[in-house]
DNA sequence: TAATCTTGTTTATACGTTTAAGCAGAATAT
DNA sequence: ATATTCTGCTTAAACGTATAAACAAGATTA
């Protein structure tokens, strides 16, 4: 066992565990050759300090807790990797806590970050009867940030991805394209309109027609055999996105050339190599990043803004001339 | 801040710490009734255990550390959550460690794994340069792990996927579906040959000619003119069966009446709804929940075994009667 | 020359918990 | 009636570290 602490290489050079503490640390009070020769010994046994003594005696853990759920694995992946690329860089550790939906499940994960005294939790989307529990831990002392793709109702520290913006993008890129009629599609009951407002606005700026909204293939299948169907399509989604190609290739119609669509989330199916559609990228990684440079100024006793974080257009594929 | 210790509820109740503490754990000295106002007072005051103080007392930090290659999202995920589900079920919590292929980020993770003072260590794939500093870490004490979804030369205990079987499994496949002549693809450099050797074994189970083996697309094009073309083909895996049916394309090959096809991992580009294609699935979930299990083992003292585990045939689309 | 400051180190306490050992009083055994 | 065991609790030490406070000796100042 590596069981070689500070006493040990006090007793090899015979002073007392505090001057060698005071000599790794770098106190100024310590003169340099005393320093040297600390390193050394320290160096000589493989001393490695204990996080654990440091943490207690410092009351601060220097751990953050994930709450991930793995709805979908390359959000998950990306998040992270944001959120450990600048937790490692502050000397910070993640705690994962990947969660199925039950509510047992989060709440054991949410009380073993509590008991670990992690210095802070970062979620994303959990299930709304427990945003409760959330604010409890919160206001109890464990910051709390939530960072999520898409907006969902809550009242906490957030960074989110810029969904107003992004349905503005989309539909400006099929406006730019000479579009004139688009409509926004969404299959998912319950989702915020956020997208579909920021096609509006898109629209409005343009000078064009609001867009229509569908949310079943009926309701598409109304829109395009009516006398003045879309030529183009945002759909919440790149899952929606490819749905919708699927149906309008019932229908006989060509994408790009008959009608442009373009999803949401940049996600692995849409890839040149695959569907090869446009989209509107969700920067996940940033979103990570920023969440935990938003838990380090909680930390830090900073005050903190919400944050959205703009979305990018990639053109492939899916999107063409009117 | 949560900062209720168990001092405060002592001093709520009138009676030492040490009876609080003895109450919590349940110690049987402790009666019912005293038990009972413990209990209350803690719920009441809102008591949150310290782990950290424990940890530091008991010597046990209940963490395991777990280095994770973001090569492929959807590996690297399943395997965290296997792994999860055993750490939740025996109050360990996982420390996440992403890691960029570069020597100091590994490293940096490792040093901060034994700082933290983990009780153990689960890693995936990570560079050969880097082995050494994982025995040195095992033999001082932090009992490491190795899980896999392919085989890779180490020395520690491991859970891997069982190649062998897997190569052997996917010829039987072919040969069952009336197919005499098979090749094997992998495009892949310095990849162990494993799952070839399956096929072979298989193929002379199966009483026809051993496998020839192809690693770029020229060699596959000689194959496929000469006298005797193979009817079925065993990839490396999923990608490079995708690359394989891409160039087959080309030469107006039909899948899989021409020619049967399949890989290995069950990547989601394989699914009914995309490629279809049939896949040797490896058990990530499996593989992880088996690595965490064995490492609870080696932190317990109990002895352990190399374990590998035995991928799944899935069939679908790519394969069918020779 | 005495008072003060500086330097290098030690002593002691705290962080929050577990747990072996101790202790007083009651119950039981001899 | 005395010795023993049991019951319910307390005391004290330990885990490994950080750090305020103290201190002895030497250097500086008045």
């Amino acid at each position: 066992m590596s069981k070689v602490t500070l006493k040990d290489i006090a007793g090899d050079l015979g002073v007392s565990y505090a001057t060698v503490s005071f000599a790794l640390s770098g106190n100024p009070r310590i003169p340099l050759k005393t320093r040297q020769l600390v390193l050394e010994a320290a160096k000589r046994r493989n001393y490695i300090p204990n996080h654990i003594a440091q943490a207690l005696q410092s009351q601060k853990s220097m751990m953050v807790g994930c709450l991930m759920t793995d709805l979908t694995t390359s959000y998950f992946s990306e998040l992270l990797q944001g959120i450990g690329e600048i937790a490692s860089n502050n000397d910070y550790t993640v705690l994962l806590g990947l969660i199925k939906h039950s509510e047992q499940h989060i709440e054991a994960h949410l009380k073993n970050f509590c008991e670990k005294r992690v210095d802070g939790i970062i979620t994303s989307w959990i299930l709304p009867s427990l945003h409760h529990r959330l604010y409890e831990i919160n206001d109890s002392g464990f910051p709390v940030i939530v960072c999520s793709s898409y907006g969902f109702d809550h009242n906490l520290p957030s960074v989110m991805n810029d969904d107003f913006k992004g349905g503005r993008i989309a539909a400006r890129h099929l406006i730019e394209l000479g579009h004139k009629r688009i409509a926004y599609g969404c299959f998912l009951k319950n989702v915020e309109l956020l997208r579909y407002d920021g096609c509006c606005a898109a629209a409005e700026a343009g000078g064009i027609m609001k867009p229509s909204l569908f949310k079943t293939e009926e309701m598409l299948e109304v829109l395009l055999d009516s006398g003045e169907p879309p030529t183009g399509i945002v759909a919440f989604s790149d899952y929606d996105a490819i749905r919708i190609k699927h149906f309008l290739d019932k229908k006989g119609m060509k994408i790009p050339d008959d009608i442009s669509i373009l999803g949401f989330d940049d996600i692995w199916a849409v890839s040149p190599s695959e569907y090869n559609f446009s989209t509107i990228a969700i920067k996940r990684g940033e979103i990570g990043r920023q969440a935990m440079e938003m838990l380090l100024d909680r930390v830090g006793g900073r005050p903190v803004e919400n944050r959205l974080i703009e979305p990018e257009l990639i053109v492939r594929g899916s999107t063409g001339n009117a």
